[in-house]
RNA sequence: GGGCGCUUAGCUCAGUUGGUUCAGAGCGCCUGCCUUACAAGCAGGAGGUCGGCGGUUCGAAUCCGUCAGCGCCCA
């Protein structure tokens, strides 16, 4: 340790995190603490392991993101603390559509396209992109104390990870998991690219239902007579004597592209329907009338226009019942050369208009109602996502979530909080083909080469000279690149060097945590566990922490676009790094949101610091107060007071607690745990307990100093996850106790034990707090002011045996100049109160005493305890209870009872003398 | 349409298997203190029929049902 140990009075009044941040960032790794080799787990050492949810490189880090790299750290400092080989893999994600768009953005803003440039040279224009957020969001993670590996940063598009998924995507071939068609996905006419189910998100619109009126073609009058006599009221006639049939769509404008009416084959109705034709309106094409298990007779005219290139449910119907499949549209949503000429070129929402002017002009629209559905739109860019027919590779998914399924139904793999179990079940019951390929140029270039000569098409593991079938050179690479997703689905896997056997991959596969937020739950998470099944043979993990979102004070998700975003270096500038985790943990009960108010962040931040501050502050008192005498080892102490063993035996509550909270993922719990004995039980008592015998001569002045480091120290470990910096800081100017062999960051993690676990120091400490509390109640209540002392009574129970050789620390605490054992003599005027244990209180104040008001005070008093008396009574004569209930329930029940009675009767009296004494 | 979650102090939220939390914290509010660790603090205090109703139980903020309001996911 080359810094000195600075003078106590030398350390500033308030924690400064910018003076020590950054010396102790650079400490932890010039000392490596953030590392884990693989050979510490092959000499025996027991792995815990984390890869972090990499962050996309599009754009810096949010709260969000602090929230749950704190959660990581969290865990990663207290397994790393607790001796495990504690792992933490940082990196980032390509992020392709994302990427790209802001790149593409970039480049617009120039006034040119990603074509102007070509794709190698818009790659490289990426590439520069990448390298500087990249760098910063590694920095960001840094600023917050997050103890990665840094020499593991891994980013998807590396050679190794390309690798990767290289190789999935060739095993996955050949197992026949992947495969290429021609399906209808969604599409988005804005990024020009296929999505996946999951990347086009619901969002509730208010649009129109119209009702259209296809009539039927010539000859066709007797079966539309037949089924309007059926019941048929969808079928009727039109003023010039046709017949038609109405369908009902949200979307006009793709009645261009139908190529046929559905019907359920079981509707009774329409059965005398199925093979006539129709005349498609504004088209001059007839379309035949099918019968269709998909159509729910039930459900609006139960006739159903089918539009096979424009719906998936159509497409579907389409391929069961032979139905023609007509596009009508181009990749950006205008229609096309198949539609009527009128309406080409237009786009989908002026041919919308277009169609139902057109079609009303022509007595064929039989109406519109409001209608409110949810319209998929591009997870990117927010454009409504188009269905559209195209070819695509696709992932056989069924195969895949067998055991991703069996995972979770045999807690092999669990969620916390358990609810997601369902959705992640639920999601894998209902498992759909996974379309990977994307129309970009930024991303993992699809391994696949066809032939021109022989038409071949092979999946590569290495980029081929020669058609395998044929040998011909004439090879062309398929042209699009894969999902981002599926290079992150490898991640816990990839980073360590997959498809190849290393010793990385031994040591650290499976992992254990991954902590993220819900909404990738089937975008990543799912994948992650399937492909760790399916390449690996093994779980990635065995825990799922899904934590909240974190929101502005409104409750809305902080997002860019709404400017309600929180940037966590100001934050870390402004606070401190460990404020920012305080609070982040202190808020974020498990799964629950947490709302900051992102335009005062002194209220959402202050709270974090202040606790900081207080952390440090208790650090400074203490140095202050040690002096430069050797502290002795706890060991050595004989002669520990009251206070001492107190707060020792409530040390080992804390440690058990903090325990227990954590190994439950409680991490609020465990900060609540350790913010109320730092401050309630350590600062507020124990400390003030002991100043008068931290002075130079002070009785038992070794002893409080031992005890004081001793729990300071446990304070430190127990805290430092949380706040690493302050506590790291305090771990370097506070004298060692004991098994002190390095930083903070690598000392032992405290596990509960029963040593030192006193009940009867805990009990009379109590009463003690009791009295102390009592006393300046009183003295508040009547102004008795903090700089005058009292004379205090106390008598008639055990607590006045607590007092003896008490007079300093009653003085320090309650002000209390002198302690009397005996009643005060008759007709004194002073107030009263009667402590749990029976004992009395009495403390003189002839001066300021309102005898009507001390008589107010205790009979609002006696009031309270009559109500508690009575309740008790009745419980306990109810004869139920006591048989029933546990006895010690009972038991617990009769002693509460005793107490209260015992304060009741005499505070009664005490009344009573009062009344008497008139006024 | 299916599913999930939430509703506790003015605000944001804890409350782990029903009984030592007869309801707690932080912030805010009121009162008094610059008490030589900390005013980013200390001490004292006000404030809640735990969304409504019904049920199970000796006992319900906690379990069940139902209603109301809010939010999310899936189709």
């Amino acid at each position: 340790m080359t810094l000195q140990r600075p003078r106590a009075r030398e350390l500033p009044k308030t924690f400064d995190p910018r003076a020590v941040e950054s010396r102790i960032l650079r400490m932890w790794e010039a000392g490596g603490y953030f590392g884990a080799a693989a050979e510490a787990v092959e000499q025996g050492g027991h792995p815990y392991v984390i890869v972090i949810p990499p962050p996309n490189v599009t754009a810096v880090l949010h709260m969000g993101h602090g929230l749950n790299n704190t959660i990581q750290d969290v865990l990663i400092r207290w397994r790393r603390m607790q001796g495990r080989v504690a792992l933490w893999v940082p990196g980032t994600d390509h992020a392709g559509i994302a990427t790209q768009n802001v790149v593409e953005k970039r480049l617009a803003a120039e006034g040119r396209t990603r074509h102007d440039l070509g794709r190698e040279a818009f790659v490289e224009r990426v590439w520069e992109h990448v390298r500087d957020t990249g760098g910063r969001i590694l920095g960001q993670l840094k600023a917050i104390g997050c103890s990665c590996d840094w020499d593991r940063t891994r980013f998807t598009l590396d050679e190794g990870l390309s690798r990767a998924v290289r190789e999935i995507f060739v095993r996955l071939y050949e197992d026949g998991l992947i495969y290429r068609g021609e399906y209808i996905i969604n599409w988005c006419p804005r990024c020009l690219t296929a999505l996946s189910n999951e990347e086009a998100e619901g969002a509730e619109a208010r649009g129109s239902l119209w009702h259209l009126r296809y009539p039927f073609a010539p000859g066709h009058d007797s079966v539309a007579a037949e089924a309007r006599a059926a019941g048929a009221t969808a079928i009727d006639r039109l003023p010039d004597g046709r017949w038609y049939l109405t369908v009902s769509t949200t979307r006009p404008e793709t009645m261009l592209g139908d190529t046929g009416v559905a019907v359920s084959p079981s509707d009774p109705r329409y059965g005398s329907l199925v093979g006539a034709s129709v005349e498609l309106p504004l088209t001059g094409r007839t379309i035949p009338v099918v019968a269709d298990r998909h159509v729910d007779a039930e459900f609006g005219t139960g006739l159903v226009k089918v539009t096979p290139a424009h719906d998936p449910n159509d497409f579907d119907i389409a391929s069961r019942t032979g139905l023609e499949v007509l596009n009508v549209m181009t990749e950006r949503a205008v229609m096309n050369e198949n539609a009527p000429a009128r309406f080409q070129r237009l786009s989908r929402e002026e041919a919308r208009t277009a169609v139902v002017a057109a079609l009303d002009s022509e007595g064929l629209l039989a109406g519109r109602d409001d209608h409110e559905h949810a319209v998929p739109r591009c997870y990117r860019c927010d454009t409504v996502v188009e269905p559209r027919l195209s070819e695509q590779w696709f992932v056989r998914m069924e195969p895949l979530a067998r055991p991703a399924l069996q995972a979770s139904r045999d807690r092999t793999v669990t969620f916390v909080p358990d609810r997601w179990t369902r959705v992640y079940e639920h999601w894998m019951e209902n498992i759909r083909d996974w379309c990977i390929s994307r129309q970009l140029w930024w991303g993992h270039r699809i391994p696949v080469w066809y032939c021109s000569d022989c038409g071949a098409t092979m999946a590569c593991r290495e980029d081929p000279d020669a058609c395998a079938e044929c040998g011909s050179a004439a090879l062309e690479q398929d042209a699009d690149v894969l999902d981002t997703w599926f290079s992150s689905w490898l991640w816990p896997f990839s980073v360590f060097g997959w498809p190849e056997e290393t010793s990385d991959l031994k040591a650290f596969y499976p992992g254990h945590t991954l902590s993220t937020a819900p909404e990738i739950l089937f975008f990543w998470v799912a994948r992650m566990i399937m492909s760790g099944y399916h390449a690996m043979g093994a779980e990635p993990y065995r825990r799922v922490y899904l934590h909240g979102t974190v929101r502005d004070i409104q409750g809305r998700k902080m997002s860019k676009s709404l400017g309600n975003g929180i940037d966590p270096l100001e934050v870390v500038e402004l606070y401190g790094a460990d404020a920012l985790r305080f609070t982040l943990i202190a808020n974020a009960g498990v799964g629950a949101d947490i709302r900051l108010d992102h335009e005062d962040l002194e209220a959402a931040f202050s709270p974090g610091r202040n606790f900081v501050n207080k952390l440090w502050n208790a650090g400074r008192f203490a140095l202050m107060s040690l002096g430069d005498d050797p502290v002795l080892p706890l060991a050595d102490v004989k002669d520990l007071a009251l206070e001492d063993r107190w707060i020792l035996s409530r040390r080992q509550f804390a440690v058990r607690r903090a325990n227990e909270e954590l190994e439950a993922f409680r991490i609020h719990g465990a900060a609540e745990v350790l913010r109320d004995f730092f401050r309630g039980e350590f600062a507020d008592w124990y400390l003030e307990s002991v100043k008068h015998r931290l002075r130079p001569g002070g009785r038992g002045r070794d002893a409080a100093r031992a005890v004081l480091v001793h729990v300071l120290d446990t304070i430190c470990r127990l805290l430092h996850p949380m706040v690493p910096f302050v506590t790291e800081e305090l771990w370097r100017l506070l004298p060692g106790s004991g098994d002190r062999h390095g930083p903070c960051i690598v000392a032992r993690w405290p596990e509960p034990s029963g040593e030192l676990v006193d009940a009867d120091a805990e009990d009379r400490f109590d009463r003690l707090r009791d009295l102390v509390v009592k006393v300046r109640a009183m003295r508040k209540e009547y102004g008795v002011g903090e700089g005058r002392e009292v004379v205090l009574h106390a008598f008639g129970g055990e607590g006045r045996l607590l007092l003896d050789g008490r007079g300093e620390v009653l003085r320090r605490l309650a002000r209390i100049g002198r302690v009397e054992t005996a009643r005060a003599a008759p007709g004194t005027i002073g107030a009263s109160a009667v402590l749990r244990d029976g004992t009395e209180l009495f403390m003189p104040l002839a001066d300021v005493i309102d005898l009507e008001r001390e008589r107010e005070r205790l009979a609002r008093e006696t009031a309270r305890l009559q109500g508690r008396l009575r309740g008790l009574e009745a419980k306990l004569a109810n004869e139920n209870f006591v048989t029933r209930a546990p006895p010690a329930v009972v038991e617990r029940e009769r002693k509460k009872l005793q107490t209260c009675k015992v304060q009741f009767t005499k505070l009664q009296e005490k009344l009573t003398s009062l009344e008497g004494h008139g006024s």
